[in-house]
DNA sequence: ATTTAAATACGAAAATAATCGTATAAAAAC
DNA sequence: GTTTTTATACGATTATTTTCGTATTTAAAT
């Protein structure tokens, strides 16, 4: 079992799973937007999280290529349940009603929760 | 503005929040059922969230009486606003739709659940 | 061909978090 | 009134995470 990414690990792991790859570089300067770490400590980031597993990378060229080690939705999933335990007492409908609460979410996207909702329902 | 709780802070707030009010050894032996350390930890963990003041304490007898520093529901909201954008890049409704398919809610709590959702609409 | 720019490797330092041992004092038990 | 138990204080250590400087190499620009 792969450990569970740090704070700013999932920073990077968040610019690698949207973009698909990415290079240091890339990530570095998506991560600029919002914080104000020097290149060589992304770089750095970057390759602990290869030797980890975190990221897969490509060395054909001499400017690697950094892919996801791991899967969003399995990663999100064990991060949720600790979350939720920690964070929220183990009620993930806490956690719901909080989220939907501060999160103003589109009325398509209320839909699609009511949706899922009779969804979970039918499968008991 | 307080820090945010590490990890750790937060398992004991947790038992604190839940009771209301604790000693130290209250809060170590709660923790004792998933966790394995001793009980100066827990007391030198508790004395730290004391003086970042997380904790309040009432000193009047010798065995020192916890209670919380700062308010549930207020800091679940920030972890929660800060876990959206780490782990999920900023889609609450992702995080929702993984926690309820993962959380098993009973009935009465998806109701409870889709009544919230009707009053979030309504609100708009 | 030189110079300049851009990339990785590596080691180490700084910052944060978690853990515990020992000393001391107060209370409880005997 | 001793002894034993139970608390807190304090300092220090260990572990983890984050950060960055310097060296080296390759590619690009001039």
């Amino acid at each position: 079992m792969k450990a569970k990414p740090t704070e700013s690990e999932l920073e990077i792991l968040q610019v690698i799973w949207q973009k698909g790859k990415a290079t240091v570089r890339e990530v570095h300067e998506a991560l600029s937007i919002s914080k104000d770490t020097g290149y060589t400590t992304t770089l750095k980031q970057m390759q602990i999280m290869h030797t980890k597993g975190l990221l897969n990378r490509n060395e054909d060229s001499r400017t690697h290529i950094y892919s996801a080690g791991i899967n969003e939705k399995d990663t999100q999933n064990s991060l949720l349940k600790n979350f939720v335990a920690t964070a929220f007492g183990g009620s993930s409908k806490n956690l719901v009603m909080q989220a939907l609460g501060q999160g103003t979410p589109s009325k398509e996207e209320l839909d699609e929760i009511r949706a899922f909702l009779d969804q979970i329902e039918n499968e008991k």
